[in-house]
RNA sequence: GCGGAAAUAGCUCAGUUGGUAGAGCACGACCUUGCCAAGGUCGGGGUCGCGGGUUCGAGUCCCGUUUUCCGCUCCA
């Protein structure tokens, strides 16, 4: 573990030393969870969300994209739930500092009149056999009325405070109940406040009659909304999908662990439309081509592991989740639910727009049942520099530090270097990085020794170097060496383009998809 | 948000009982070498996280604050 810690760490350095991750608004002492891509890091995030991008929209001929806005009109959050259960308030317990939900602790208060009543009704039970009667017994027994009693009138409050949004009042009610913190046994509270997971801004005048709207803590909703619009005009026939990438952003209450929760975050989003009924088949469906579509990477199929869930969220009838062993551990990398026709229905509601699809097979219309497949761009991305980092033991007693970077993901895909800096070679290699740069991103570099440019491009994890040395100038082939094994073969000048592409496009990659 | 620890050059760190900041690597120029990193010469770079206080004098002591890490908590 401690090593893992260690590990992890590395990690971050390198990811700063080599222009991958910064701290956001570092010269100001940064800002909490909030990280920049750098120079090489926003070669590799583009090129992970064109991987996802192309073998969403490339390989399937039923997937479109979209681009929504992240303003979105604020009855959407009411609809799809998030005003709701993205409102947690919270209190502390001085004595054992620890945080619960308040109402999570009131509705654990209340689930114990239950208790004494059920306990009542048994005791009874056992006492009379059969010919207890249980629906007069309890219409009549004082204890349990007693216990009905107050049960109701603190969920009535209790409603009424969660309705009103009042936050005094619920604390109000765990004092009056007595309620203890079941660490501590301490009555000792906090003020409730309220976290709201959902940033909010104004949009017009401030003055007077501006709207407060959300940043979108999903990308999601921006394709249901815009469901009939796709549909309609891409003559959409179901089965279908829509796709998306697009920055969301969640106020968490911790976020930590690098890139790993952040609360501005990228995602990538697909929303599959399915008929009624055959959900489940294609849940299965796309938990397969997901999976597939990671292990294609070469990161190591060991690495990944499903975990269904058990308790489920508001919208689904079945989600799992893809797991990837990062340096602390597995965790959550996508996301894939079964959501039902749970968005589009409210959807129906609060727009009061049908949103139905006339099934021309079937004959007849429903509101289509959606699978989700939601991966996190910077997950993805952590966890490809996880697998990817070595530090490498050579011969000799050396080491170097080698990012395995699956190749059509690496930011520089080719490096070309003159073996010294004189009698004609720096010309002929910046001939050669001027008719590469076309294909492939091909950088240029004469300083150090060659052996220190080749340690400099394993870091970033360019997966070829192009030496371009004396014997280059009479017979025109150059040195082509590889990053992961170091080694060196002799190739012609015209030959390089064809040899680097094949193996470093990402149409070589997605191929593997089929 | 609570508790603990930390913050000195781009990086890793040193800095004595308080006396005006140092090393190695990295970086730039030139020379030399030339296929798996660290040869020579010269040079640039720090209001010691930030703000107060104590003191003749604070990187060092005290208070506050910010950020990071670890634990708790939370996590559609």
């Amino acid at each position: 573990m401690a090593q893992q810690d260690d590990l992890f760490k590395k990690i971050v350095s390198h990811c700063k030393e080599y222009g991958f991750v910064f701290p956001s608004s570092e010269i100001y002492d940064g800002l909490s969870a909030v990280y920049d891509y750098g120079q090489n890091g926003v070669e590799l995030k583009n090129n992970i969300k064109r991987y996802w991008w192309e073998g969403m929209t490339l390989l399937h001929n039923n997937i479109v994209g979209i681009d929504s806005a992240i303003f979105m009109h604020p009855t959407i959050w009411k609809a799809s739930g998030h005003v709701d259960a993205f409102n947690d308030p919270l209190i502390d317990n001085r004595d054992s500092k620890k945080r619960y939900r308040a109402d999570v602790l009131i509705e654990d208060h209340l689930a114990k009149f239950d208790e004494k009543i059920e306990k009542e009704v048994a005791k009874a039970r056992k006492r009379f056999g059969d010919s207890f009667d249980e629906a007069l017994f309890r219409q009549t027994n004082p204890r349990i009325l007693e216990n009905v009693e107050k049960r109701d009138a603190i969920h009535a409050r209790f409603a009424k405070a969660l309705n009103d949004n009042d936050l005094e009042e619920l604390r109000q009610i765990i004092i009056d109940c007595e309620i203890v913190c079941p660490i501590s046994g301490t009555r000792n509270w906090t003020e409730v406040r309220q976290f709201n997971l959902m940033f909010k801004t104004e949009m017009g005048s401030t003055a007077d009659g501006a709207m407060s709207i959300y940043l979108r803590p999903e990308t999601a909703q921006g394709i249901f909304v815009n469901y009939l619009n796709v549909q309609k005009t891409g003559r959409m026939r179901i089965p279908f999908g829509i796709a998306q990438i697009g920055k969301a952003f969640r106020n968490e209450i911790v976020a930590r662990q690098f890139i790993f929760r952040m609360r501005e975050f990228e995602q990538m989003e697909m929303q599959f439309f399915v008929r009624p009924g055959e959900e489940l088949k294609w849940f299965e469906h796309w938990k397969q081509t997901r999976l597939r579509w990671h292990k294609a990477l070469g990161l190591g199929d060991h690495k990944y592991r499903f975990h269904d869930h058990d308790k489920l969220a508001h919208y689904a009838n079945a989600a799992t989740d893809i797991e990837f062993e990062m340096p602390f551990g597995f965790k959550e990398v996508e996301g894939i639910h079964s959501r039902t026709n749970f968005d589009l229905s409210q959807h129906e509601k609060y727009s009061g727009k049908k949103i139905q699809y006339f099934d021309p097979e079937l004959n007849e219309s429903y509101t289509p049942y959606v699978i989700e497949t939601s991966i996190g761009v910077d997950r993805m991305f952590l966890s490809v520099l996880s697998a990817s980092y070595e530090e490498q033991a050579l011969e000799g007693g050396e080491t170097r530090v080698v990012l395995h970077l699956p190749q059509a993901l690496a930011p520089v895909k080719c490096a070309v270097m003159p073996l010294v800096r004189k009698d004609g070679l720096p010309e002929k290699a910046l001939e050669i990085v001027n008719d590469l740069k076309f294909d492939f991103t091909t950088h240029y570099e004469e300083k150090d020794s060659i052996g220190k440019r080749y340690r400099r491009q394993d870091a970033i994890g360019t997966p070829y170097c192009v030496t371009v040395d004396h014997q280059t100038l009479e017979d025109n082939t150059v040195t082509l060496r590889e990053r992961d094994s170091m080694e060196q073969t002799r190739v012609a000048i015209d030959e390089l383009r064809g040899i680097i592409n094949d193996r470093v496009s990402l149409n070589a990659l997605l191929r593997r998809l089929g």
